[in-house]
DNA sequence: GCGCTTACTGAAAGCGCATTCAGGGCTGCA
DNA sequence: TGCAGCCCTGAATGCGCTTTCAGTAAGCGC
């Protein structure tokens, strides 16, 4: 901001002829003679007095303004968290700071380290850690102090290691119901379109749906698992590959649904039909995949839930001494993007 | 924030043994000798020090965080313009404070109100202001002397009364276009999805297409245009309601992709085909409309070009005497979801 | 009408930092 | 060796606010 003055609680103190100490309790609704309290209010509305947040919370009254981190918000999964948590933050009048850090663990570091210097009274952190330890190393470090300092961290699908509240969808379990699922429709050949094998989001629904597989006698080839970047062109290329290859899989599940309707365009251009010459399923249920042709079957997360229930696990205390943690469920939702074997 | 204590720089000028102002300036990055720099910063970095942005703030420092102020986050429009905001935030150094008014007027003062408290050094306005002149007049109000403290306000599609930069994409001009192209493929009998007749952006769009059409000698007849809000279930609602009345158009023309979403889905339910029993055309080119099937007719606007310019404006001084607008032009996308009349 | 409690008010301290202003060590030149 | 001049350091000030602490006026019972 520039060196213009503003209009202080001092200039409103002045104008209504009272002390700063009056004014000040006038304006945080303390008790104050019902007199002065009308010319302090009438002084401030009159001045169009805004009190500055920075002096309030270096004077030690606690700061409205939560900190919220995902990897991208234009991500339709990550956008519907952080729905979720503005709901929540805005029925209890806190301002949210989104930041972005576009999969880049080193500005995730650094925001949090901003974040820190605002003072923000709860961080949450939205999305895969990186399995990689050096980061989850160097983001324990960043955020010790915080908590230390009294902060409160709220996480989703976060890695184990950060010890803090966390929101997890059962991301094994929905991925061993979603091969279940495949598996009762006749399918018996898969393929997987896979994300950055470094996350843990990744880890577990890989690791769900292979050992689900596994399980039911049916090993799922390495071949047929390709590593892609959670994108829409991640799954495009994904996909690809997987054609180039000659697919010879029936059914191909994509980690996330945003990699799905990659696929469904990789498909599309390859001039196959989904789900006549091959099934897609997807995870997540992000708003817009019903809406795709075919609709695209996926495990359900309660998306602005998730968000709503990380807001509320930083807005109110841990009285136990564990961590908390919040464990949501994923629901296959059969829609037509996959077909039965054989019919 | 708890009333612990945290490490302050008086810390950590006592561990590195040298004083108050010779650790500022050393974190800081002014001249001091090499040898007690060295010490400062071991000293910083030994007591995970993190300076205190609202002190910083106060002393004088101007602070990083920018507010953005959009309608609602989880909408694929608003979210690649935001995403385009943070690409040049972040290139800054910036924070971003993102509210999501979720379309409430009242919400979205009370949102200035705390920016202009945090002393946000920016503040950007993204989508349609409410035609209403009662919020309009609050806005400028509550702007006004933010402005006068030194504030930069930069908008995308604002209302032209707000005097302050502006990105403006050519909404006007693009409906006139998409007229245009539509009548070229033979249509002469239109319907169109409308939002909320208060917002510029519908003023500006369906009078584009009305005024073209009228143009053309095809005038718009007002039971042909039904309103309703710019989601994706407006535009499934409004779709519906024109079926209802027994819809006599060959081309839906909606006001928002998001519209047109809904629309498909409406024509789906009743058994219908796009483009064969009807042509569908949407505005604005966000990125899964190339995914639907079939893919949809659109304007396409620079999404993210808008953030981005948006954030600049707010970043470089205006040093000519009015303000500044950067209009942004969309393009008529012709994809499949619209036929040609007779074929 | 006097002394005491109660209820507000106002002065002042301090939150953590950047910055100004002097003062002190040092270099360089004579 | 002496003095001007420069650079760097440290003490002190103030940013705008909340909050304590002391003080004063009003209210009450006697």
């Amino acid at each position: 901001m520039q060196p213009r003055t503003h209009v202080t609680l001092e200039d409103v103190a002045r104008a209504a002829d009272v002390s700063l100490a009056t004014a000040s309790r006038a304006l945080n609704g303390m008790r104050v003679t019902p007199h002065l309290r009308d010319r302090v209010l009438a002084a401030a509305a009159q001045l169009a007095y805004t009190p500055n947040a920075h002096a309030r919370a270096l004077a030690g009254a606690s700061h409205r303004t939560v900190g919220v981190i995902c990897h991208d918000v234009t991500d339709p999964y990550f956008a519907a968290i952080a729905g979720g948590v503005m709901r929540v933050a805005g029925a209890n009048d806190l301002l949210v700071m989104l930041a972005s850090t576009f999969r880049d663990p080193e500005r995730e570091i650094a925001y949090v380290s901003m974040l820190r210097a605002e003072r923000a009274p709860a961080i949450l952190l939205i999305g895969s850690g990186f399995e990689d330890t050096r980061w989850e190393r160097a983001m324990e470090a960043e955020l010790k102090p915080y908590l230390d300092g009294g902060g409160k961290v709220a996480v989703v699908s976060r890695h184990r290691s950060l010890k803090v509240d966390s929101v997890l969808p059962e991301n094994r379990a929905g991925a061993a119901a979603m091969a279940r699922a495949l598996l009762e429709l006749g399918h018996r050949r898969f393929a997987v379109l896979s994300g950055p094998r470094a996350l843990t989001t990744v880890i577990d629904r890989l690791g769900g749906f292979r050992d689900e597989l596994t399980a039911a006698g049916v090993p799922l080839d390495a071949a047929h698992v390709v590593e892609g970047p959670f994108t829409r062109d991640g799954g495009y290329q994904a996909m690809t590959e997987l054609l180039d290859r000659g697919l010879d899989a029936t059914c191909v599940f994509a980690l996330t649904d945003v990699m799905a309707i990659g696929a469904y365009a990789a498909l599309r251009d390859r001039g196959l039909c989904v789900p006549g010459d091959v099934s897609v399923a997807g995870f997540d249920d992000i708003p817009i995949v019903r809406d795709l042709t075919p609709p695209l079957t996926t495990v359900a997360l309660p998306l602005r839930e998730i968000g709503e229930k990380v807001m509320e696990l930083a807005l109110t205390e841990n009285t136990g001494s564990r961590r908390r943690i919040v464990r949501l469920t994923g629901e296959v939702v059969l829609r037509a993007s996959t077909a039965k074997v054989g019919s």
